[in-house]
DNA sequence: ATGGCGCGTTGCACGCGA
């Protein structure tokens, strides 16, 4: 069973390139973000030729969500509130949650708010939204036991996750709060995929368009599975494709895959 | 220090991403 995560910055413009790597990749779920498109028009038809189910929870122009999967998920939901009752409805306006269960895991599909600079109104609001991803999480772990939650965190949680000419304590994605708050998420009972098979820097998930940065590799990760102990004993690798991120108008992020 | 590239938009410059 192979779970990959990967932000396709607009699934309309990335569509071949995301049905050319399905077909070969062979993964069993692809969460995917920012697909940027309302769900009344999200491309529905190649991957269903190619055998996957689709579900979405877009909006138009920015954000947004979906899970490609060969067999039908159960109990999917989109956002917060299903869960968190009380919560307040506008944590949801912003479509970055999507969350299924296939064959006993629990997938939940995030695109983590960016947080423009360090002190903005939106780095307070990626606080706050990971305040109620944490609050999420607690509470679907009262009834789950195997949880994969994976997606484009806009965090980098260690220095080496980052090249060499941004680590900056202040830098949007790498500051204190941005970690404490996803270290936070993490004690409630997750471990990094791909640490478990890595331990070295120097490997990223995205790249600026700018600045030649894929060419030079100055890159960060930032798209990550965490999982539950029993599931994450289960991995069997975690892997980032980079081939993607070499294509003609590529995805500034390439596709992580873990595999059980 | 700044901006650089690419996306979508009742588009033709701008907000946003990270």
């Amino acid at each position: 069973m192979k779970i990959a995560t990967w932000n396709v910055n607009s699934i309309r413009t990335r569509l071949e390139q995301v049905i050319d790597w399905l077909g070969q990749s062979n993964v069993d779920v692809l969460c995917m973000q920012e697909i940027k498109v309302v769900d009344a028009q999200f491309p529905c038809a190649p991957f269903e030729e190619l055998g996957y189910h689709l579900y979405f929870s877009g909006q138009k122009a920015y954000n947004g969500v979906a899970i490609a999967s060969r067999q039908p998920l159960l109990d999917v939901s989109c956002g917060f509130a299903p869960t968190l009752l009380n919560i307040q409805a506008d944590w949801d306006e912003q479509k970055r949650v999507i969350t299924g269960k296939i064959d006993g895991i629990t997938i939940v599909n995030l695109y983590v708010p960016n947080g423009s600079a360090v002190g903005s109104e939106k780095y307070e609001y990626k606080l706050g939204w990971l305040a109620v991803l944490q609050e999420y999480l607690r509470s679907l772990l009262l009834s789950q036991a195997a949880i994969c939650v994976c997606g484009d965190f806009n965090i980098a949680l260690e220095d080496k996750d980052i090249h060499h000419s941004a680590k900056s304590e202040n830098h949007i994605m790498a500051s204190e709060p941005e970690r404490q708050a996803l270290r936070d998420i993490l004690l409630l009972g997750f471990a990094d995929a791909f640490r478990k098979f890595t331990s070295e820097g120097g490997h990223y998930s995205w790249w600026d368009y700018r600045a030649a940065s894929f060419r030079r590799n100055l890159g960060w990760r930032i798209d990550h599975h965490y999982l539950t102990p029993a599931l994450y004993e289960r991995a069997k690798s975690c892997t980032i494709d980079v081939a993607p991120r070499k294509l003609p108008q590529p995805s500034d992020h390439a596709p992580v895959i873990v595999e059980f």
